[in-house]
DNA sequence: TTCTTCTTTAGAATAATTCTAAACTGTTGA
DNA sequence: TCAACAGTTTAGAATTATTCTAAAGAAGAA
């Protein structure tokens, strides 16, 4: 019997990512198994590639920063993850594949989920012709008081 | 009268410029003046700090890149610029003040100003306690069909 | 296995931006 | 008018984030 796929087994934790990444069309190997596994154990997250890396270093998963990139954009163009951008110079990415848009600590370079049902956007012109919308980006950016 | 070297103005557009810029607390140096002239002559633009650099030289202005940033970003604090980030590693500064969104064609790197009045965002949740609203920026991206 | 293809890697390369310290300029006050 | 100081500009080095390269290593098929 296979173990179900929408919850996380003890045992079957690196199986069930491996299958995931091939049912995205990729080849699991030990370092796209162990980033998966640290990028989508837990909860929601924004990351930039710097952050995983030092994350998989202290996970005891030996992986270079180049294969880290690598991943996080191949993990993008497989819609498991999305990247999210706020500010120059630094690219996010997000493991919330929800319709939802983010507010921006501008101080501190820290994102957070908004929920997508709260906010919506109207009003929004048609496309130029010959293009079409890839998507609606919301960044509500905060200082502090 | 005197005939000094470089106060040749005809019109008053230097002094426009510079007194802009002495309202927002900026000496208005040489260079200052001749970037102002430059973004603020012509109708709404989006531009990189490279793109005006190389603006400036055609024009036979004669400014550093450094001077191109450190003006944009005092221009930015000011507020006679608006800093658009859609891309992580590219810059744009916007001319245009007014409250108002943006197309961007993610293929082409090109920003379109999209009317204040057309978008509305509702549903906004409150900001966290001790921080409040900076802005709401809303980027739709645009691709080829 | 063995072969082929895809992947990983260290390190070099690139791109955008910021920093540094020295030279220069605008403004002020005498 | 001009000296003097603070603010500004500059070339080039430094930094940061990211991508490229080409060579060695691992995954899947037969």
């Amino acid at each position: 019997m296979r173990a179900s796929r929408s919850q996380a087994r003890q045992s079957g934790d690196k199986n069930t990512a491996a299958e995931r990444l091939r049912e995205a069309g990729l080849r699991p190997t030990k370092q796209r198994v162990a980033l998966a596994n640290l990028l989508f154990g837990k909860e929601d997250r924004h990351l930039s590639a710097e952050t995983l890396h030092d994350e998989a270093r202290r996970a005891g998963v030996r992986v270079s920063l180049a294969t880290v990139y690598n991943t996080l954009h191949q993990f993008t163009d497989a819609h498991l993850l999305k990247q999210v951008t706020v500010e120059a110079g630094r690219s996010y990415f997000d493991t919330n594949l929800h319709d939802h848009q983010h507010f921006y600590l501008e101080d501190e370079g820290v994102l957070i989920d908004i929920p997508g049902t709260s906010i919506e956007v109207a009003g929004l012109p048609a496309a130029p012709r010959g293009l079409s919308i890839d998507r609606v980006d919301v960044v509500v950016r905060l200082k502090r008081n």
